[in-house]
DNA sequence: AGCAATGACTTGCGATTTGCAAGTCATCTT
DNA sequence: AAGATGACTTGCAAATCGCAAGTCATTGCT
């Protein structure tokens, strides 16, 4: 009944804190598929991201949980699906995953468009107040949809307010 | 004698890209200690951090490099100090690092003073700003002396101009 | 000059953690 | 009733990690 002890604390430094929580290669692209490409199920973060294991995914799910980064809630339309959502805790680590973007942009070949990106920085308060309403209003439309793997589905939500 | 290939890239994602990169539970902590606690060497790492193996810390030195995050250079007075520093591409990711200090802050229990993070929080430009400015001028005084094993040393860099 | 110290790494190696592939087991669907 | 689905386990082999110890050029000390 107690919570794991989890990777053992190295400091007290913040940091390094939060590094012992999700300082890995697949748990911050969970909570990106959760916060801005309208992923709730396994079975989702199994196919459309970058090809996590089910072990690893599930592994990763549950310290997540564990750390209070996302909750699981049975759906109850069909009983087999788990619906996981960010928890306050977790809808918090949105600038760190903008920031995240933001560079990853600017410095690593990445084939997204740099330019919606750059105007994302420009307008970031925007951008993190609008991810924190769609999360508090349960919008499971994406916020990103040229990052979900079909790009149609949804268009116009340019939000240019410089 | 060819950079290593590193780990290879998933997608495209920006955010995929930079966790290939940095995605692990020290890459970051390295980075932490070059912006804001003035290390240097090899041996600063080794001892001042929170018990890295030599070996890793080798390991993700050399990864850092191949990324174009950090460069070596060779001490003059000295020379079997290597002397690492903070590439451009490398202090870009200032923005990452105090987004993770003010998240483990705010919901770890860190023992660093809540305070004082919270005002960085508040005038966050002018911390990144102070953070590039030292980073342009190579000082090398740490910008957290709370943060440093040895709290002395340099005092009276709060900056409040709200 | 001679010799111990220092700084920056390697090497060995057992303990974990990852990454597949496959299997389990309750729900749905038809 | 029989076959999908969804969410996970299990079993390993392979890659990493972490710790202790060892290299090997300088430097400092006497």
């Amino acid at each position: 009944m107690g919570a794991k002890p989890g990777p053992k604390r190295r400091s007290g430094c913040p940091v390094s804190i939060s590094l012992d929580i999700f300082g890995d290669r697949w748990s911050l692209l969970i909570i990106r598929d959760l916060m801005v490409r309208g992923f709730r199920t396994f079975r989702e973060f199994e196919r459309g991201g970058e090809g996590i294991a089910s072990n690893i995914l599930a592994d990763r799910l549950q310290r997540l949980e564990t750390a209070g980064i996302i909750r699981p809630e049975s759906d109850k339309d069909d009983r087999r699906r788990v619906n996981y959502r960010l928890t306050e805790k977790g809808i918090d680590l949105a600038p760190v995953l903008l920031d995240l973007l933001i560079w990853g942009s600017r410095h690593g070949e990445a084939d997204a468009p740099c330019e919606i990106i750059e105007e994302m920085a420009e307008s970031r308060e925007q951008v993190l107040a609008e991810v924190r309403r769609r999360w508090e209003h349960r919008d499971p439309n994406p916020l990103l949809p040229w990052l979900s793997g079909s790009a149609e589905g949804s268009r116009s939500q340019r939000k240019k307010r410089k």
